[in-house]
DNA sequence: TGCGCTGGATAGTACCGCTATCCAATACTG
DNA sequence: CAGTATTGGATAGCGGTACTATCCAGCGCA
């Protein structure tokens, strides 16, 4: 496959993918000839999901990189798996605020609350402390009842994650680290379509206006 | 208050909030003579709903104006709350892509199988179509089980949401914005944390290391 | 043989969220 | 009442990001 067809399939701009392959989020294809290269099915996904990253999760260029170079990376056992899994989606939330702190009061209480571990060097442990401080500033705190909830209703999703990731190494890596990213916004879509539907029956409203 | 008080006490550097002032998130204060103006008690509010739509939720200045704007609509009956949520969710929704469909096939499918309402004028449809979309593309479609279970956790969510919205109309639109923006990434942080959470005793892994 | 695509490089653009500077008017301070 | 600091208001600049455009020489294909 020539680029202009790599193009025209995946319906990505040339400048754009020449873009992409400046800065090594797509693997250069297979050269041949100094002024042709031959590119495959692989390039067509591999831009697929860095349009769904950086698009419709939001992730910046810098992250979809980091990503994607831990995607190549196969793990040699379940324990390496999971610190992938983990460096990934380390590097989800964004990290515009280092917050190199060593404790999370909030978050800790809200694992503690939850039955889960707490341990302060896990990124995520950083974006639920800034998310609950945020929500504490803005005047809508996230009482332990909205924690329990919360934590019960990610708990059962999570539980579904992880069962879906399949057992071969190579592919678990991908599927887990891209599924975890690209389900976020359905949740997001699904917790809306659900509030509508919610406050729709509650008052009555019972279809289209 | 003046506003080097304001600025002392929200945090917030003087030329933001100037520029917050000019861009209209902030409210002009009440002025005090050619030069003065008067702060209160609702700017720092104010200022603190700001920075976390735009630090946490991750808005923009033109969103954050608009959910602002609607904040400040003091609904007449429950349908106009429910009116006025709506909007303020659809804007929640990065509108980059206008997206223009009358049809959203994954969406309708989604919402069918989970007994929802699916009305093609929400703009949470036409960001959940995306969402289902992009998934596809990348290779982890969202499966019909996948549907099922998210859905199940979202409405959990949901029912929690609403039942914690004020009675008072004039607050309940705030809350029931700034609560639904600012929870998503307390959502977001407990879904990862669930993940390692589970991943860990999956693996045996019993605490840090 | 010539036309056009290709890889590669470099430069430019558009937007965003601030940030800095300047000014004149005015308020407080001694 | 003089002097200094602060304020509102306006304008301009900056730094980062994600592209987008242009140019070029060298092929490859017809």
């Amino acid at each position: 496959m020539k680029i202009s067809e790599l193009v025209e399939t995946s319906g990505v701009p040339l400048p754009t993918v020449k873009y992409y392959l400046r800065e090594g989020l797509l693997p250069p294809g297979r050269s041949t000839g100094r002024t042709r290269a031959e590119y495959g099915d692989e390039h067509v996904h591999r831009l697929a999901v860095i349009r769904a990253l950086i698009e419709v999760v939001g992730l910046s260029v810098q992250q979809v990189r980091t990503i994607l170079a831990l995607i190549e990376t196969a793990p040699r056992s379940p324990a390496e798996l999971f610190d992938v899994l983990g460096r990934a989606v380390g590097t989800l939330t964004d990290a515009s605020q280092p917050a190199p702190a060593e404790d999370y009061p909030r978050a800790r209480a809200a694992l503690e609350r939850l039955g889960q571990l707490y341990d302060p060097r896990y990124a995520a442990v950083a974006q639920l402390e800034r998310a609950l401080a945020a929500a504490e500033a803005a005047g809508v705190p996230a009482t332990p009842e909205r924690i329990d909830v919360y934590g019960a209703a990610m708990r059962q999703v999570a539980q579904f994650d992880l069962e879906e990731i399949p057992e071969e190494p190579a592919a678990a890596v991908e599927y887990a680290v891209v599924g975890t990213a690209v389900h976020g916004p359905v949740l997001a879509a699904l917790r809306r379509l659900a509030h509508q539907d919610l406050a729709a029956q509650r008052l009555g409203i019972t279809g289209a206006e």
